[in-house]
DNA sequence: TTGTACGCGTTATCAG
DNA sequence: CTGATAACGCGTACAA
């Protein structure tokens, strides 16, 4: 049952063709080709069960139809969300999507990207760590196709982003509470280290410092999920409680939402609850949670976009699209 | 800045050897290397930037370092539960994954399985629609590496399989109605065209008969999702309406809560519920749902094991693997 | 209309 | 220890 690779070679000779022959075939390039021909390679790839190999292709035209995403954190919805869109995209171009994982670790990220483009992807999608500044900037500089999505990179870089408006939307909702009454708002976010959270957490104190109100520190609650509740433990036995939380993204009201249960603090009542995310199910909830939630197919597919005319090779200056959230 | 791709070959020029040596030196064979050549070559592929094309390499060595997961359906959050598992998994052993998506579609299903294969990846694990068994039974024949997911194809073909004990643990949630006294039991489910849906009906069945309780063909909706709401509305409307209920899978759960919301029909007190699948934030509802819950990471781990073990080489006969589900 | 010869960037073999 | 030389499978001028 060893059944060799069968290659042109075979084909053609079973044909009675010379390889180059048939790979007109293969190529559709029938204008000037007898009938004749054609039918007895067609019949001899049928009968040996012939698949070009599309490795020896790409080595030879210099591209691949891959296109890789590298996600920050492959368990947060939206990213997953923004990749199905990117896919479905590139489906209908007839190029595959790789998917990886950098798990928020600046190190993987730059193994990924290497990785990635030793192996010849025709481009990259990036949630960007933001700590490999120099790996990005190689890539722009040679002009290899990539865009960044939902975090800014370093300023200084002329490239291709898409982001939400995250402190005008957390400002508008923290405008919200303070517009029923609340006075102590609490701000939940994991560690300040990219500028989706910084950019939310700068729409909070704009809107208390607007409502003449003053920022609290004590209020502000950054940590990294394993240490998160106990640092909301210490938030909560406070003697001014907060009457209203804003939870920065999806682990941190997840974290949020177990130590309530825990605590049987009940929502609605004792605290409203704003989350910038988007969740799965959200509309199945009945409880009393406001949500933020980006446009992720929208996203996804801009940056696909994007990325395809840089493949390409549509000439266009990089641009940032900054995309507007929505509250439900 | 067109910095024109550097090859290996220029490598060696710089630094004024020998392809061959330089070939030598990336695949660390420098045992018997002289250590000012190492040297020579450490510069010149620093200076130059030089990248190892991976295609070139696959080509001559018959391997991509990449293997391909189908999904039905990428919507499904088993799904990408399982993937993510397979995903660390060979991360761990350098290969990386392509996620596609069938759509639940033989034809989407046949052209990324031809499509993947021609890009030469050195393995597949599929959830089969079920409906490409010719195409299955070649790969299986070639031995080319493969392992099917969650869903049975044909039982002639000897394969490495993973399942979900799907018949015995809905026959043990429906035998839980049935024991609080429940006789009038809806069991609601996609279109039976695969396994898993059929499996499952098939615990139903037993149990109901077991019991000793009639089945009632009125109480099994069977529908596509857009069709369902009509469906549930004429279950809702017999004279003997439902007070329990079984969703066969998420999406048939998603369904049932919308319509369920809409109607405002009681959980727990007008109708108790039991659903077939992993849900994403399950735990933090506190809403009186059963979920049956399949050990999605420890499959896709046996999977990525099983197929990793082909790849290998590892001589091993197929074996259809039955993973236990619980309930919570 | 078809065939020859070479290139794509590596690796494997084997002689030196 | 190092270097020719021949693969790997396909695409493409160019020649016939």
């Amino acid at each position: 049952m060893g059944m060799e690779k069968v290659t042109m070679a075979d084909v053609a000779r079973a044909a009675g063709v010379s390889k180059s022959t048939v790979s007109q075939y293969l190529n559709k390039r029938y204008e000037y080709m007898g009938e004749k021909t054609r039918q007895k390679i067609e019949e001899a790839i049928k009968t040996l069960g012939y698949q070009p190999n599309f490795l020896a292709r790409s080595l030879k035209q210099k591209r691949t139809s891959f296109i890789g995403i590298i996600v920050a954190n492959i368990t947060h919805y939206f990213s997953t969300e923004v990749s199905r869109a990117i896919e479905d995209f590139f489906h209908q171009h007839d190029l595959q999507a790789i998917v990886c994982n950098a798990d928020d670790d600046p190190e993987k990220e730059k193994k990924y990207i290497e990785m990635l483009r030793a192996k010849q992807v025709d481009g990259l999608i990036i949630f960007p760590t933001g700590q490999n500044h120099d790996l990005y900037k190689n890539m722009v500089e040679q002009g290899y196709p990539v865009v960044f999505m939902d975090r800014k990179v370093e300023e200084s870089l002329n490239v291709f982003s898409i982001l939400t408006d995250n402190t005008e939307s957390t400002y508008k909702a923290v405008q919200r509470f303070i517009d029923k009454g609340h006075k102590h708002i609490a701000f939940v976010v994991q560690p300040l280290r990219v500028s989706t959270r910084l950019d939310r957490l700068e729409g909070y104190k704009r809107a208390l410092n607007d409502a003449g109100i003053e920022i609290n520190p004590d209020y502000i609650v950054e940590a990294d999920i394993p240490d998160m509740k106990a640092k909301l433990e210490r938030l909560f036995s406070m003697e001014l409680k907060p009457t209203a939380l804003f939870a920065a993204n999806d682990r941190a009201f997840m974290a949020v939402v177990e130590f309530l249960k825990e605590k049987k603090i009940q929502l609605g009542e004792d605290l409203e609850l704003i989350v910038f995310d988007n969740i799965p199910f959200a509309h199945l909830l009945d409880t009393p949670i406001s949500f933020i939630i980006q446009p992720a197919r929208e996203m996804g597919f801009k940056a696909a976009e994007l990325l395809y005319g840089q493949i390409k090779q549509e000439d266009r200056t990089p641009e940032v699209f900054v995309f507007p959230s929505k509250m439900i």
